[in-house]
DNA sequence: AATAGTTGTTTATTATAACGCACATATGTA
DNA sequence: TACATATGTGCGTTATAATAAACAACTATT
């Protein structure tokens, strides 16, 4: 979806003509002047916030119904076109392929770890949860005093509430998926 | 929910540090100036439309991510508070209680007509339903050749691809609540 | 036809969003 | 300690969003 500026014009006229509104009448309610709102619904002009929150409350709609997002039911991601958070002297690759998005409550990426590398990864909030598959490779992991050793193709899952090491002892590079859940 | 700018500039905040971007970073990905971005998150700016559109592609999120909108779950509607919109020298009065928004397919009004007063809608478009309930009086209408008499708290549904007249032949004043139903 | 009222557009002015650059303050590295 | 790199903030300039008022086009009413 392009231009979203025009989007927002024709959703503005639609309300507005379906109430019958004028010009007038609609900056008399919404306290945006006739002239702005005439630019806005022709896609001449780039509404600020604020304006287009009078324009909302205003004529007692969402701010959703302006923007009018249709939200692709289909995303299609591609891991050659994420640019990767390097740590670990590029050792440790971090792909975010579904970053955090706050309505969701997860974020997804792939991890790549290079042979002999070692990360070691804080302890997030209280209630954060991982869940790790192994792609490839062979991973060895401390969470805690534990540790554990996943095979290619198996998962886990752990309250991240404590640091954990992430470390491959192969002599193969290391995939992982990640997804991270937030409470 | 008060002052949108805030709102943003905490959510703008929030995603940027959940994945670990600077605002340098976050400049480069979102192609808006840092200098802007720390503006906006500290509350400072007012952000046009196009640049929130920058923002939340750069960082692949929603529109709403940013806004968060949070919408109340009751909203109470005072008759008072609305300006009718007036027709047939102020006989016939059409409140709208809750206005078209496009998400929903719906809108509601209350409508008042003075005794003696008729009044004739064009049709509407092809598929557009007309849910009428009689709370006070008695109502006469004419659908192209049907004549129907509503008593006082019955209802009626008919397609209103046909012009239709609302009539009050009785001494009392009319109140109607009328769903209109776009496909 | 003439007048008055309402519609949407255009113009000139002002307010400010957005930028680039410089500054300041950490955070690490030799 | 000194140096280097990266972080966020402040400042002056430019581009433009927002306003008010004048304008043009259309409708209706006498």
């Amino acid at each position: 979806m392009e231009n979203i500026q025009k989007n927002i014009g024709v959703n503005l006229k639609n309300i507005r003509k379906t109430r019958g509104y004028s010009l007038d009448t609609a900056a008399d309610i919404t306290g945006v002047s006739k002239a702005m709102l005439g630019q806005i619904e022709r896609g001449e002009s780039n509404p600020t916030v604020t304006t287009l929150w009078k324009i909302a409350t205003g004529l007692q709609v969402s701010f959703s119904s302006l923007i009018s997002e249709k939200p692709s039911d289909v995303l299609q991601v591609d891991l050659q076109a994420i640019s990767p958070i390097i740590e670990s002297n590029g050792n440790y690759r971090v792909y975010p392929t579904f970053p955090f998005d706050p309505r969701k409550k997860f974020e997804i990426f792939i991890v790549e770890i290079e042979p002999g590398c070692q990360h070691t990864a804080d302890k997030h909030n209280e209630g954060v949860e991982e869940y790790v598959t192994v792609m490839t490779g062979k991973l060895d992991m401390h969470i805690g005093e534990q540790k554990i050793q996943i095979e290619q193709g198996n998962s886990l899952r752990f309250l991240a509430n404590k640091a954990h090491t992430y470390k491959n002892s192969g002599s193969e590079i290391i995939r992982l998926q990640v997804v991270m859940y937030y409470p």
